[in-house]
RNA sequence: GGCCCGUUCGUCUAGCGGUUUAGGACACCGCCCUCUCAAGGCGGAGGUCACGGGUUCGAAUCCCGUACGGGCUACCA
């Protein structure tokens, strides 16, 4: 029976979406869309002390920014409680699971000897000594207990085929009798997540690396219970620039973070899909729909990952130039109006100006957070010399400073306000340079100076027409 | 301690027994372009494929061991 593929990406809501999750439903998705088959969303909240609602709707929000989109769901496990009771009844009645009725202390002290002593530290498995009438009669009694998967010892390994990692197995004396349900009658994670999982016809489990040793317990769940194991694939971790986990030491790791920060989701998301998954050897730029079809499990990568701030910045800085303008302009605007320093109406009386300013500015930064610095001069009355324009430029030579504006400005003045434009502005300061007897970089910066107040601007002559000459010229006479 | 996984330029990776003097990208360096900063073009440096044994005519590619790193070993997920 191969029906469509279908995967699912289970996040706890004990936090918001980070980085390594976000890749691992990228990856989902990816592969859901690549052979027709059903991305779908559960919310795996079996830990009420951590999962909030704010987290669940974060975690959406940051799927959504991604462009990643869903077939069904979100699920919650905390609202399917009856599937696990039903499971855990199936796996009693099978002889698959038993009642332990051991303390949290004298299982943890019989797990610090049984470590000392060295082998396996796993459950001790005392309680399975218990007949069914003895369980019966402490249970009855009120005693508490938690239920626990009876792992079979009268067999092989346990072994699977993992997508990514190949053949994988498992002894099974290296298996833990592990809780399934808690005293409090809830279902632990390893228990809900795996039912789920065949409850809904999973067929595909792409899911962190840090679940690989948890994989053969759930296995036996699914024997215990006769249903279809899925394949599983497993990523590994990223990791912080030392080779650490990540984390907020080195900087953002939640998804929504970076776009505050000005990062294009199609950026984050082409840098994650090939942060451990491959096209070929060449390809760096990759967008979405070719990664909807083109995605498959057999060129993830093995090894952890350690992830790159700066490559990630510039394939921002790429994604930001080859935007269409009218999309910067737009974004340009929001991050304006953001600011202070314009307004709508401003944007849609001056929508031409806009446009002109806008491949001045997207080929000069890797971040939107720049655009305003950049651009600011442009729409404020008046600017102040930054501290490195006063050192590099004004304190340097201030008597070709004060030439080079006088003879500016004079020519300037001489460009009428029906002319001031980039051209004839250019063809006004053509022989500045040779009036001022000095080497082109030095006698303009004075000017830049002067309109933008920094050593650093879009270029000058355009910089000049989009002020207006007006300002211009009073900014320069400012100086002079 | 036990079990499991991983190891190719600083980083992400290609490579799946000979086509490899190990290819691409980021970062780095130099040159060109140039009114600044970018962008762009050209070029450079950077890997004894963790280490040691095998197998083979031949190994980054297969096998074993060692080292290092990581995960699990919770009535967390």
């Amino acid at each position: 029976m191969s029906h469509k593929p279908r995967v699912r990406f289970a996040p706890s809501p004990t936090g918001s979406l980070h980085l390594g999750g976000a890749r691992t439903a990228i990856y989902n998705w990816a592969f859901a869309r690549s052979c027709g088959g059903s991305f779908i969303l559960r919310i795996d909240d079996t830990d009420p002390e951590r999962s909030t609602p704010e987290n669940i709707a974060q975690i959406m929000r940051a799927l959504a920014w991604l462009g990643l989109d869903w077939d069904e769901g979100p699920s919650f496990q905390t609202e399917r409680a009856g599937i696990y009771t039903a499971a855990l009844k199936t796996l009693s009645e099978r002889g698959w699971a038993y009642r332990c009725f051991c303390s949290p202390a004298e299982l943890a002290a019989r797990r610090d000897a049984a470590r000392g002593r060295g082998g396996f530290s796993g459950y001790d498995r005392s309680c399975r000594a218990l007949t069914e009438e003895e369980a019966q009669a402490r249970a009855d009694a009120g005693e508490p207990f938690a239920w626990r998967l009876k792992v079979p010892d009268d067999r092989g390994p346990v072994v699977f085929e993992d997508a990514v990692r190949g053949r994988t197995e498992f002894p099974l004396d290296a298996i833990d009798d592990f809780v399934l349900v808690r005293s409090d009658g809830t279902p632990t994670y390893n228990f809900a997540s795996i039912v789920d999982d065949a409850d809904m016809a999973i067929t595909h489990v792409i899911r962190g690396d840090d679940h690989l040793s948890n994989t053969p317990k759930q296995i036996l769940v699914l024997e215990g219970l006769r249903a279809p194991v899925p394949t599983f694939a497993h990523l590994s971790m990223i990791w912080g620039p030392d080779g650490k986990k990540l984390s907020k030491r080195h900087g953002s790791t939640g998804v929504e973070e970076y776009a505050g920060q000005g990062y294009l989701p199609e950026a984050l998301l082409n840098y994650l899909a090939l942060l451990g998954w491959s096209l070929d050897g060449e390809t760096t730029l990759i967008d979405a729909e070719t990664l909807k079809s083109r995605f498959s499990l057999d060129r993830i990568s093995k090894n952890p990952a350690i992830f790159d701030f700066a490559k990630l910045t510039w394939m921002n800085g790429v994604y930001l130039r080859e935007m269409p303008v009218e999309r910067f302009t737009q974004l340009m605007a929001e991050r304006l109006q953001q600011a202070g320093l314009a307004d709508e109406a401003d944007f849609e009386v001056r929508r031409a100006w806009y446009l002109k300013l806008a491949p001045l500015v997207s080929e000069r930064i890797k971040l939107m957070t720049e655009i305003v610095p950049l651009v600011r001069f442009l729409f404020v009355e008046s600017v102040e010399p930054d501290e490195t324009a006063q050192t590099k430029v004004l304190g340097k030579d201030p008597d070709l400073v004060r030439r080079a504006l006088r003879a500016a400005l004079e020519a300037l003045e001489n460009v009428l306000e029906a002319e001031w434009d980039t051209a004839h502005i250019e063809a006004a300061l053509a022989d500045l340079p040779a009036k001022v007897d000095a080497k082109p970089r030095l006698a303009y910066q004075p000017l830049r100076v002067a309109v933008a107040g920094s050593v650093v601007s879009p270029p000058l002559n355009e910089s000049m027409e989009l002020l207006g000459r007006a300002r211009t010229l009073a900014r320069i006479r400012a100086l002079s």
